[in-house]
DNA sequence: TAAATATATCAATATATCTTGATATTTACA
DNA sequence: TGTAAATATCAAGATATATTGATATATTTA
C-alpha cells in the first residue's frame, strides 16, 4: 500500500506530471535544462524531481556538478501505463531550451 | 490533464484504495454494508464513495433510500490497470458484514 | 402527515503538500 | 585554498484535503 500511494502521490501534482511529460518526450536533461525549459525556479524543481525520483519514475546520472535526470527504464507495468497515460493528455508541452550552456 | 489528476488523485487515499479494492473483491455493496464491513462513519464513507464515482471509478444504482455502489463496468485502460494493481497489494481487507437487514 | 431510515452535504479543525527565498553541499578550477 | 556554479535542503506561509459531528434531503411506512 505505502509503495502504492507513494507512486501516486507522485503522480498527483500538475508540475511533476509536466516533468514527466517532457522527460518522455525529450530524454534525458540536466536541471538547469529543465529549470530553463519549464520556467521553474531551482528548488522547486528539485524537490518535484526527488519526488519523482523516491516513487521510482526517475533516475540521475551525475557528472561533475551536474545532474542528469531521465525516466527510469526499465519500468514496471503500472508506471509504465502511467506514462503512457500521460503521453495520451493533451499538455502545452514547452520546447527544450538548454541551460547550462550559456 | 484536469480529468488525469481527478483520476489520479482519487487514488491518493488509503481509504479509497481499500473501498476499492473491497468492490473489487466482494461486488456491489450499499453505503451501510460498507459502513458496517469497514468500519467508518457514514459522512466519512459518503464523501470518498463520491470521489471515486466523480472520478470516474464507481457506478451508484438507487433503490428507495438505498445506493448500491459498484466498480464501473467498462473501465478505461489506465483505471483498469489501477484496479489490477491494487489487487496486487497487501492490502488486509475486512469481510463483507451487511449492514442494512438487521 | 409524521416518524424512521439511508444517504448526502456542511462547518470546523487537523494534517499534508506546494511555493518561495535563504542556506547548505558538492565539485571544478584559478 | 578560495571562489563560482549546480544542485539539494530547510523554514515559513499559503493552499488543499481528510475527519468528525451536525444538519439536510429523500424515501418508506405507520
Amino acid at each position: 500500500m505505502e509503495v502504492f500511494l507513494k507512486t501516486i502521490s507522485a503522480l498527483n501534482d500538475e508540475t511533476r506530471v509536466l516533468i514527466l511529460r517532457f522527460l518522455d518526450k525529450y530524454g534525458e536533461c540536466c536541471v538547469c535544462d529543465l529549470q530553463n525549459s519549464l520556467n521553474m525556479i531551482q528548488s522547486r524543481l528539485s524537490r518535484h524531481l526527488k519526488i519523482l525520483k523516491d516513487a521510482g519514475f526517475l533516475k540521475v546520472r551525475r557528472e561533475g556538478t551536474w545532474a542528469y535526470y531521465d525516466i527510469r527504464t526499465p519500468l514496471d507495468r503500472f508506471r509504465s501505463e502511467a506514462i503512457e497515460e500521460i503521453r495520451t493528455l493533451d499538455i502545452d508541452l514547452p520546447k527544450l531550451k538548454k541551460g547550462c550552456e550559456l
